[in-house]
DNA sequence: ATCTAGTCGTCAT
DNA sequence: CGACTAGAT
């Protein structure tokens, strides 16, 4: 769920944008958000297992769409589940498990239309998916990563030591990840939402030189990440409010009664 | 005013 | 994954 209201939040240091703007750069793209929109064109098809390439044809007409405005994409594929996540990732499977059961039964009834909400609610994607559009990107001299783990930080990794002048995705753990331009909500046009590292301190309401970047992340992980139970009530507008105060950046060893106190809990 | 937890949409005809 | 929202605090 990563930081949750945090794109919202940020809207002092977002503005629209358009793809021409970015002429000659270099974009890292989050492949997996484009395979998940393009799987949902022939969601049917995957889940009965039926051959289609109804999802490389979206993410390849994307790669053209880059490539019509002359910027140079890489394509980041994720790797390995973190072990981490494992218990998020079970409850998934039971849920695309359930929505099979209920795409078939419906099927069976003629309801075709609510049948294939169910078919799009359990698309799985695969690695062999993921690898039909390496080969497709391969054939058209496309760059592709795959990421040893989650491609959220080979990305920031990509944009940071400034191999990729911007990042697109709709994951906003890639603000927290350091990324210093990143593109949201792309859609076929080529309009999207810009989010920039060096406006963050915008939307916490100070001045550039008190803002520091620790303190922003563990603003975040005040409100609550997926990596650790959170504290009830405590959301991302009270842990601005406790930051922007506190001379102490760490998260983890200022004391909980003095976070508690002053949003007074 | 702020936070939480639940539901809905992502494509494309 | 996020957006949106009813309902609680």
């Amino acid at each position: 769920m990563g930081i949750q209201g945090l794109l919202p939040f940020l809207k002092k240091s977002s503005r629209n944008i358009q793809l021409s703007e970015f002429r000659g750069k270099v974009a890292a793209v989050d492949v997996y958000c484009w395979l998940h929109k393009g799987a949902f064109s022939c969601a049917e098809k995957l889940v009965k297992g039926e051959p289609t390439d109804g999802y490389i044809i979206y993410v390849m007409k994307q790669v053209n769409l880059l490539l019509s405005h002359n910027i140079k994409p890489i394509l980041v594929f994720d790797g390995c589940h973190l072990p981490a996540k494992e218990v998020t990732e079970l409850k998934r499977r039971e849920n695309r498990v359930k929505n099979r059961r209920k795409a078939k039964e419906l099927l069976r009834e003629g309801k075709i239309k609510e049948a294939r909400e169910c078919f799009q609610r359990c698309v799985d994607i695969t690695s062999t998916m993921a690898h039909e559009v390496i080969k497709a990107c391969r054939a058209r001299n496309i760059d592709t990563i795959v990421a040893p783990y989650e491609a959220d930080s080979q990305l920031a990794f990509l944009n940071i030591n400034g191999v990729a002048d911007i990042v697109i995705t709709e994951d906003s753990d890639l603000i927290l990840f350091g990324c210093s331009k990143i593109i949201f909500k792309m859609d076929s046009n080529g309009c999207g939402v810009l989010v920039e590292k060096e406006k963050l301190h915008l939307s916490m309401n100070v001045p550039r030189d008190k803002f520091d970047f620790t303190k922003f992340r563990n603003m975040c992980i005040l409100s609550g990440c997926d990596y650790l139970p959170s504290l009830h009530g405590i959301g991302l507008v009270k842990a601005c409010r406790f930051f922007i105060v506190t001379s102490n950046p760490d998260v983890y060893t200022v004391s909980l009664s003095k976070v508690l106190n002053f949003v007074n809990m």
